[in-house]
DNA sequence: TCCTTTCACTTGCAATAAGCAAGTGACAAT
DNA sequence: ATTGTCACTTGCTTATTGCAAGTGAAAGGA
């Protein structure tokens, strides 16, 4: 989770995964990124309706882990947008396993979006592509 | 979770997905009835050292989720194993991404045990045939 | 017989996290 | 001047975690 001397409770690269999106938020948030959303406000009208405190501490807490940035969008006010870093957008086949999983074993779940099973962590990385070259 | 007029906080596929698995332990578990593990002592030893008491709670939630089954493999005192459902064993896709991208972006993560990625869920139901066969 | 162990849990309790409602500060629009 | 929006923060209540200890049934040994 930290970046150095990190305390994980075990080396199972599994369990570690769970530290870092182990929890009924995280996916959720990065589902939405996935789907196109990047501003607080998208992701509190999701229809899981998270509450505002969590969304603000997960978008914290992913963002010290290095799954996504934030980066303003305008200044006075000052409004950030998020966008997925590589190691956020690489949970996309994880998403769509769950995805399928949830189809195949339960009764009455949603469709996904179209596309979204053909969808890459490449496709997702437009704006983290943008910050690279802004940084130089 | 419920098996009838069950009431998720939305139909997304995904957000369902985690009201089954989404904490810190229960993949724990099914990671380690994937490893062939299937005593409640098992489940205790294993280095993340999961509280008895959630292990006892997760383990009744799975089952009543189905994707665990438990049988006694002894009475007098009754002693229970715990073998996967297809449902649970549906989930190895989801821990091998979930490996391999720790495996990925983080570093000093362990490896998981050699054919780890080679796996399939139907290798991990002759408990579960047993189970079918002797039920008829 | 009595004592010690093991297994699979349960119980009690303190600490942490989740969830709800309301508030805040910067600005924009009316 | 008032209202509204956005991105949060604060306060408080409830629920979940995690730790330690306890329980009951039986097996094994002295």
């Amino acid at each position: 989770m930290k970046t150095d001397t990190q305390t994980y409770r075990s080396q199972c690269p599994l369990s570690i995964a769970l530290e870092y999106i182990g929890d009924k938020w995280s996916l959720i948030i990065i589902r939405d990124m996935c789907l196109g959303k990047s501003r607080y406000c998208d992701f509190q009208n999701s229809p899981e309706g998270i509450p505002t405190n969590i969304l603000a501490s997960r978008l914290r807490e992913l963002e010290e882990n290095g799954l996504l940035l934030k980066r303003p969008y305008q200044g006075k006010p000052v409004r950030y947008e998020y966008f997925l870093t590589p190691k956020g957008a690489d949970l996309l086949p994880v998403l769509q396993h769950l995805v399928r999983w949830t189809q195949k074993h339960v009764d009455g779940a949603g469709e996904p979006p179209a596309g979204f099973f053909e969808a890459k962590p490449e496709d997702l990385l437009t704006m983290w592509a943008q910050a690279q070259k802004t940084e130089r």
